[in-house]
DNA sequence: GGTTAACCGAGACGGTACGTCTAGTCTTGCG
DNA sequence: CGCAAGACTAGACGTACCGTCTCGGTTAACC
């Protein structure tokens, strides 16, 4: 006895995560409006709340919508490849609205049902690095024998630090520094 | 002109901090009601916005009324300093309510006031570590050649990143194992 | 062309009926949720829109199902029937949820198909009422010259009256002492 | 301690009521928005809420507010007065919307706050037809001996009854034909 | 010692948003 | 067709909070 009764409509999804999106990002998070959400998805309020019980709900979503993952294939290059992870998750905090990930942590704090969804969505972003740091390990490119989770901690939890707590600016040089730091300098580093 | 008219009453302004910091950690920072601080304090909510024009602006003030900074006296043993400095961050950040923590973040990516207030405070916290981290790498301890703050971003990021966004447990022993990280194995640690 | 399709659902009147009227009890008139009173009956909103309209025409409806006319045959003494009409009345709206009673003058008031069916309602259970009123008259048991719908209203009225307006109880010795005040005081109630 | 805090503005209330009783005789009781009322008298929907509780509560104050108490003084004819009385009640329920009075009732029906309050809008209406029928009761001119307000309930009751159940219209005739009955035919009355 | 200036308490007020509820309509698929 | 299931629009309801404003009443400093 499945799929009784009017299907839901497939379009609304859509329309009102991108409706949250243009809001959140013209007002912030306190600033977007369920109200308006809905009037600009040209959808009822209730629609919205059928299938979000809640703002924070519904912004849990937006994010996991956000969801681009770029499928990563690790090179020959430990080195670059982590680099170039790296780069890619703090140029994509940079172009995040800070807000937005200070919110999920603390939406996250409060309900645990946040915090798991929040979680998977950090998870499938950092998961391409623990495979490349387990590999350079394996390489013998590391110079410490620690757990590869500490090594990630210590690539990727920087950039949230200096996001959330700091407030200093993530570049590309910042990133090649942190990779540095636990691979040791690379050649042409050193002949610099 | 000065002194003239009643005098500010100088009790006030703890009692609503302490009000206020007692609300914030019970109810974060959206839970935060001015009316309740108010009530809690024995105070009227005009006395509270004479002296702080909005909610942003009470929250930098507490925050800074939080600072407790426990001196710390580096000994000879650069190594062990540095444990026993991570370890006590950690332990003050999970004593510590982790939306409280979220919320200041969040807060503070909001508005630039309390972001720098935010600062100030983090700053103050790890300041010591920036000392003994550039100690330990004057005296050779320090495998890499890298600027001693990305070393403590390293050191203090994790716990940031552990407790808002992975969600893991902040025990000594991951405490030791970042210093451990950036230092390499201690003697003790190689002969095991 | 008579027969096509699937034939209705005898039951579905009668279950949906039912249904509303217990919600009307329980609720009143504008607590009486459509999506309540079909949950309740087993039967999709759909159906019940299909056969009556609107909310409002299901309370048509339902209260002309109330209708549950209980033959009186007058006897030979009209006082006495006189007595037990109205002391049955009496008993019968202080059996019913006053909220009820309201609900339906209410309703009525607004919408002049229910008010219709209201009157309808009414005006069978009080038909006998006027029927022995103009027995008595004729029998010359009655003291003023005045039109008997008058004097039925001068007897069924204040049970009414004192149900919706000034909410006092509604007594068997009420009803007589409203009986009494018509036909004048019997020869038993002289004597004593 | 009398006194504290910022006054209420005085002219809040009327407008309120004013507005309110401007859209309940546009669009009636089911009608009546709270947020239009709000707008409409210019005023915060909290401040509307501040005062009355509820919809409901807000019609009471609204029907009380128009309460105008005619004061009424007894002449010489009791009969007169009487069918005067009878006949203003008449007329007034007659410029009340109907579903006014009904809505009355049934939130009367519902909510015992609102049962007294309502109680002791129509009693101050009522009053002064005890007051006059029991004088002339005293002078002699009721047929029957029973209790007066049993006789007013005969009077008024059936106004009540003709409005919200039978429909019927309350004219001056049906309220003189009222007392004629209560008090017997009057002298130019037999004459003619 | 009266005036004046600034404080304090209580709480009303405008405004904005939230999440809940209902009436009625519409869309499927099954019988 | 009828029916069940349930999504959808539209809009009211009552609550919560923020920051402002208005009082009556204190408490000093100054004239």
């Amino acid at each position: 006895m499945v799929g009784r009764g009017r299907p839901r409509d497939a379009e609304v999804e859509g329309k009102v995560l991108e409706a949250a999106v243009a809001e959140l990002r013209q007002r912030g998070y306190e600033g977007l409006a369920m109200d308006r959400v809905a009037e600009r998805a040209g959808v009822a309020k209730t629609t919205i709340y059928r299938r979000w019980s809640s703002k924070a709900e519904l912004v849990v979503a937006l994010i996991t919508h956000l969801r681009d993952d770029v499928p990563f294939e690790p090179g020959d290059d430990s080195r670059r490849d982590l680099t170039a992870l790296v780069t890619a998750i703090a140029a994509r905090l940079t172009s995040t609205p800070t807000t937005l990930v200070a919110d999920l942590a603390a939406a996250a704090a409060r309900d645990p049902r946040i915090s798991e969804s929040v979680r998977t969505l950090w998870a499938a972003r950092h998961r391409a690095v623990t495979e490349v740091v387990a590999k350079a390990q394996q390489d013998g490119l590391v110079l410490t024998h620690v757990a590869p989770a500490v090594l990630v901690d210590q690539l990727v939890g920087p950039l949230y630090y200096r996001l959330l707590v700091t407030g200093e600016p993530l570049t590309p040089e910042y990133a090649r520094t942190l990779v540095t730091s636990v691979l040791g300098p690379s050649r042409s580093d050193q002949e610099s």
